[in-house]
DNA sequence: CCATGACAGTTGAAAATGTAACTAACAAGC
DNA sequence: GCTTGTTAGTTACATTTTCAACTGTCATGG
C-alpha cells in the first residue's frame, strides 16, 4: 500500500529546491535593484539574446505571455528596455535593453556569480554537469512545447 | 565582460523544469480531484507524516504559512483532514487526513508514480540517484531554515 | 501571578498571476 | 479585394499569493 516516498520524489525535491533558490535569488535582485522575478528573468533574457521578441523571451525563460508583457511595460518605464519594430510584421516588436538597462544587468551578474559559485563548491564540478545534463534529459521528456509557465 | 549563459545558469535551469513538473502534474490532481497545488502538498505531506501541525508541514513541504493555513481549511471542508488540538500547546493542532482524504490521496499516487516513471526512464535510475543527491547538498548549502515558498 | 516577548495559526487588503477576451496585423483561399 | 483563420501582444476580470496585522497561547523572569 504506496505513499510517496516524498524525499526521494523528483517533482516535489526539485520545487522545493527551485522555491529556495529563487527566494534567495530575488533578495539580491529584489532589494537592491527593484526587479521583480519576471522582470528579471526578461532583463537576463535580453542581455543574452538581443532583439528577441516578447514571444521569444516567454519560450526561453518560460514565462507566460502576460508576464512577458507587464515585465516589459515594467522595464519600459525605467528605461532600461526598448521597443522597435519590426517592418516586416507589425505585430511584434523587437526589445532591446538601453544602456542604462545593460548598466543594470552587469551590476547584477556578479552577486548572480558568485551565488551560482557557492552552488558550484556545493556540488562539484561534476555533479554540477551531471545536473545540468539530466535537467537538458527531463526537459526532452516533459516537452519543450509547454504553453505557460509561472516565474 | 560577461553575460550569464542562462542554459547553464543552475538557477534559470531548476525553475524552468520545476515549473514544467509542476504544471503537468497539476493537470492531474487539479482537474480530475479538483486540488490546487498547496492543498495537493499537504495531503501529501500529511500521508507521509501523519500527524504534523501546520508548521511542520510548512517547512517540509516549504510552503508558506498562509498557504498552508488555507490548504488545510479547502481539505476541511471537503472532510479530506481533520485536526486535533494539541493538550500539552494549544496554539497548534495534529492534522491527519481521514478515512476519505486517505482515499483520495491513494487515488491519486498511481498517476503521480506513472508520473515519475517516465521521468526515471528518460534519466536511467543512476542519473535519478545523482540529481536527488546533488538536490540534498543544495538544500544543505541552501540552508533548510528559509521562511517562505512559492506553490 | 503578571509583565514581556515569542510563536502557531488566521485573516484582510494589496499585489501578482492566470484565464479569457480582445485588438491589430498577417496569411491563405477564394 | 474580401472572407476566414491564426498569431503577437495587451487588457479586464477573477483567482491566488503575499504581506502585515491580529488573536490566542506559551515561556521567562520579576
Amino acid at each position: 500500500m504506496s505513499t510517496l516516498d516524498l524525499e526521494r520524489f523528483l517533482p516535489y525535491r526539485l520545487n522545493r529546491v527551485a522555491a529556495a533558490v529563487s527566494e534567495q535569488l530575488r533578495e539580491v535582485y529584489g532589494r537592491k535593484f527593484g526587479l521583480t522575478i519576471p522582470e528579471w528573468r526578461v532583463l537576463a533574457t535580453l542581455a543574452q539574446l538581443p532583439r528577441s521578441t516578447a514571444r521569444e523571451v516567454g519560450r526561453h525563460a518560460r514565462l507566460h505571455k502576460t508576464k512577458v508583457s507587464r515585465a516589459v511595460q515594467g522595464l519600459e518605464e525605467r528605461r532600461w528596455l526598448s521597443r522597435a519594430e519590426n517592418p516586416a510584421d507589425r505585430r511584434e516588436e523587437f526589445l532591446s535593453l538601453t544602456p542604462l538597462g545593460t548598466t543594470t544587468y552587469r551590476a547584477i551578474v556578479p552577486d548572480m556569480s558568485a551565488f551560482e559559485d557557492r552552488l558550484r563548491a556545493a556540488l562539484g564540478p561534476d555533479d554540477m554537469g551531471a545536473v545540468l545534463h539530466a535537467l537538458d534529459r527531463l526537459e526532452q521528456v516533459l516537452g519543450l512545447e509547454a504553453p505557460r509557465q509561472q516565474d
